[in-house]
RNA sequence: UCCUCGAUAGCUCAGCUGGUUAGAGCGAGUGACUGUUAAUCACUAGGUCCCUGGUUCGAGCCCAGGUCGGGGAGCCA
């Protein structure tokens, strides 16, 4: 019996077991908030109505106790989830003793030092399950497709693209590094089922400490043959669609619970626009309008909304900090507005790094050379323009893995395509249509000063039946993060591994 | 690796140009309250002010070096 069928069960009698997530008493009456992992209730032991022994153990509960309830199913509409239990019998399992997570505003460390309860509270809660129905919809649609899902290894003697990324690890008395990728070995896998996809763990040694990057991150790579670049896009565009709309399908409570905004996720059905490398570089630097917006333009008016809110958000702290020190107001009151308080200093300070941070990106945008790779503000630069992803192709090849076939109508360029998320977000997926020309290979591996005999076996699937064929990687975290619109990846992985971070 | 911000009670934060005994709210504990949805009231217990050294009559506050964390750059999904 579970809190999510309750609607099936009304007036009736039922059992639930879970946790106390919320607890509120007054003299005859204890009210419990019940979590079951399916969803939460309100759950009332009256004094009146109930053993004595039961509502002395009700009153011994505690924020995160185990219990089993049980009691009768009264539907009302002012509650969570539309009912509540009168409880007639509760049995305690653990009295659970000063739960660290409190009902009000923590900073990130504290949080991330709990993750393993963390991950209990509701907006972890809702993003576990979106996540849930990602990773679920990733496979059924490429399973609709016809793909063969193949696993690639984790272990690797090679690396795909410099070693400096990479976590070094022992083989039996030999160096093997943690996979970066499961790319080479799809392309393989491929041209011995045609169309195939990868799902696991990903590994990079970067030490990066921004909102997009874990050193543990899932990724989806497929992989097919007979595909060229605009195949390749169509592919993305029909599956990025295909998984969004199944959020929208399984998990509009969820997405309300941590307030995300429905309309961006329900653009998803219109086309994604496609730019080159040459189209986006412009629209960056602000030489072409996009949407009707200009992206130094509208940088700019960011700014300055930011430094308004700024002494907005410091006007209020200050209002409501005079207020409090005025003598005679109720305590309550007064922890009501600390409670304010302390919300609006969370916001004072994510104000003042974007304060710091939007500088730096316009002059990056400003500056930008063209020919070099987009940066972190850059693509957030470009995204904040569009309501829906976009894809940019035809790279200088200079700036692309060795891998990736060079334009045949421009060879300047190598026809790498990624996708951007909106609103800021950035690269979620990168790919392309891969090099089939061997001796331009073998020139690119010498080029990046890559160990040719580590690839013999990947210029073998050259030189034998060699076939146009592309693919993607998608970086499931950051994918949950648009969707969900998080600032952090780290929300988004039940156990975060990242620069910093290998506990709990 | 670089830039930038920070570390004070279990948690979130105040702490003035350096000045006696370091504060608030939340949480916890005790008691009072018959329906609450972070807003009832009273009382109680909570501190190695990150570490090391320096300046000073005097350092939570100033200086130097470290440690840890937040944000960003580079790199990337």
């Amino acid at each position: 019996m579970y809190i999510k069928d309750l609607s099936k069960f009304e007036n009736q009698l039922v059992t639930l077991k879970g946790w106390v997530a919320n607890k509120r008493e007054s003299k005859g009456l204890v009210f419990i908030v019940l979590r079951d992992g399916t969803g939460l209730c309100q759950c009332v032991a009256d004094a009146n109505n109930i053993d004595e022994s039961y509502f002395n153990d009700a009153r011994k509960t505690t924020l995160e106790t185990s219990i089993s309830i049980t009691g009768k199913v009264i539907k009302d509409e002012k509650q969570i989830g539309g009912y509540e239990i009168a409880i007639t019998e509760l049995e305690l399992i653990q009295v659970a003793t000063d739960y660290p997570i409190a009902k009000k505003e923590h900073g990130v460390e504290f949080l991330m030092d709990h993750r393993h309860l963390w991950l209990r509270s509701q907006r972890q809660w809702a993003i576990m399950r979106i996540r849930n129905t990602i990773t679920f919809a990733i496979h059924k649609f490429f399973q609709q497709e016809g793909f063969i899902q193949m696993d690639a290894p984790l272990f690797t003697g090679n690396a795909v693209e410099g070693t400096s990324t990479l976590f070094e690890t022992d083989f039996y008395g030999d160096p093997a590094y943690l996979s970066q990728s499961g790319q080479l070995y799809g392309e393989a896998m491929a041209m011995a089922h045609n169309k195939i996809y990868t799902f696991g763990p990903t590994f990079r040694a970067e030490k990066s400490k921004t909102r997009r990057h874990l050193s543990e991150f899932w990724m989806i790579e497929p992989e097919m043959a007979f595909h060229d670049i605009f195949d390749n896009m169509d592919l993305i565009e029909r599956f990025l669609r295909a998984v969004v709309l199944d959020v929208l399908a399984n998990n509009k409570p969820e997405l309300a619970m941590i307030e995300r905004d429905i309309s961006i996720l329900e653009n998803i059905t219109k086309p994604f626009p496609r730019l080159t490398y040459d189209e986006a570089v412009k629209i960056i630097k602000g030489e072409v309008d996009v949407n009707n917006k200009n992206a130094i333009v509208s940088l700019e008016e960011e700014l300055t909304s930011v430094v308004n809110r700024i002494s907005e958000v410091e006007a209020e702290i200050k209002e409501r900090e005079d207020k409090i020190k005025v003598p005679g107001m109720k305590k309550g009151e007064i922890g009501f507005n600390q409670a304010k308080i302390d919300k609006l200093k969370h916001e004072l300070n994510e104000l003042e790094e974007q304060s710091r941070n939007i500088p730096q990106w316009l002059s990056s945008a400003r500056n930008f050379e063209y020919g070099n790779d987009f940066g972190g503000s850059d693509e957030t630069v470009l995204t904040r323009l569009f309501d829906v992803p976009i894809m940019v192709y035809n790279w200088p090849h200079e700036v692309k893995a060795f891998y990736l076939k060079r334009d045949p109508e421009n060879s300047k360029f190598a026809r790498g395509v990624d996708t951007l998320a909106p609103e800021g977000y950035g690269e979620i997926v990168g790919g392309g249509e891969r090099e089939t020309d061997l001796d331009l290979l073998i020139g690119k591996i010498n080029e990046h000063g890559l160990p040719m005999e580590a690839f013999e076996w990947y210029l073998d699937l050259r030189r034998y039946g060699s076939v146009p064929h592309a693919g993607f990687g998608l970086g499931l975290e950051r994918l949950v993060a648009w969707v969900c619109k998080l600032p952090h990846v780290r929300e988004t992985i039940p156990f975060p591994r990242m620069y910093g971070r290998l506990k709990p």
